[in-house]
DNA sequence: GTCTATATTGTGATAGAC
DNA sequence: GTCTATCACAATATAGAC
């Protein structure tokens, strides 16, 4: 592990923000500097190019939440008991970086070449993660229900609320951030027991 | 009603696809123009300056699935009722045109300032909704749930998937297109069902 | 490590010929 | 309506002095 310098650690701290806000296309590295109070070339003595900074700060916010979202797949235990574990451990994250969500959704939808990349540095295989689900569906789901209808409205759950932060915070919490961020650490208990309802669910019309 | 030229109508077309899929700032007049395979100041000539361009397609982008969305707040249905229905009508507006929900979340998370014009476009009263809500609470909800945690995980279920569409499809539809949009027609049926379930929930240890 | 100066390319936008 | 030519400026990046 290398020490940072005092510089480089204002760059990715501005570079973090900025590119969060406004992504990669609407950030410039002038805006980089000035927010870091530095002359714009030393983003380039220190990262070479906007690529490469972007790397970093794309990496960064990976790392923050990828280990907690790759657990839902690969932990020995059964779906029912790592849920609550899971739902907690991401909500908390992203109430420490709300701003993520919507930053890697927006460059993995910008970027969709940049997935294979991502899902191997998830530590995934998807064919184990599919078996594993496979395995579980008839203990976990008493109906016939697609164990990844359950699984995608359980990311849902977790996800959206920050992704959509804006809208959600401002019309069904009139804009106030502190409402907002209460009702999301409620969340930590209440989308648990939610999918817990949704497992119980009876086998639809099929 | 105006009749629209064919290059103008090109140009949209280019225009809606650049956007949706590399936002206002990813996207160059030149790139545009070179989509449409037509000459690059045509499209001052049509719209004058980027952003009213832009805004035409956001404005476009909204229309398209805002007043369905609408239905939420205004109907003067209860709201077990129109459940069932609303989430048919998005869910099927989302499959028609699968790159809006990011586009649109990432506009709103750039441009914040833009929110209020959204919701006034909206026809939203935001004090009408939350009355309107906190009305129907005690029929609805036999716990003492806070109905706005059951909205959000209503829209959270139907939008999510489409806003993280490259992720979901590649790792738990092997990438497989066709997969994932049988999967997006049964969820019209299944997330009522979803919903339906939290409805019935118990009251939490509050 | 940090600065100034500069090269190079790209961008949005307009004027004016056809 | 469509083109060419041109403008003013912003962007990334590098060379080289200190």
């Amino acid at each position: 592990m290398e020490r940072h310098t005092e510089t480089e650690q204002k760059i990715i701290a501005s570079a973090e923000k900025l590119f969060y806000q406004k992504g990669k296309a609407g950030t410039s590295m002038q805006d980089i500097a000035d927010d870091a109070g530095i002359n714009r070339t030393l983003l380039n003595y220190y990262f070479r190019t906007k690529d490469q900074l972007f790397e970093a700060v794309f990496r960064g916010a990976m790392g923050r939440f990828v280990p907690e979202l790759a657990t839902l797949l690969h932990s020995g235990m059964p779906i029912e008991e790592y849920i609550p574990v899971m739902v907690e451990r991401v909500i908390s994250a992203m109430i420490e970086h709300p701003q993520i969500p919507s930053f890697v959704l927006q460059e993995l939808n910008t970027n969709p070449d940049r997935l294979p990349q991502v899902i191997r540095g998830m530590g995934i295989d998807p064919d184990v993660a599919m078996k594993k689900m496979e395995r579980e569906e008839p203990g976990v789901l008493k109906s016939g229900i697609d164990p990844r209808q359950v699984i995608i409205s359980l990311l849902s759950m977790c996800i959206f609320p920050f992704a959509a932060r804006p809208v959600v915070q401002e019309i069904l919490y009139g804009g106030d951030e502190e409402a907002f961020i209460k009702a999301m650490h409620e969340r930590k208990k209440l989308v648990p027991l939610m999918v817990r309802q949704i497992m119980l669910m009876k086998k639809p019309t099929s």
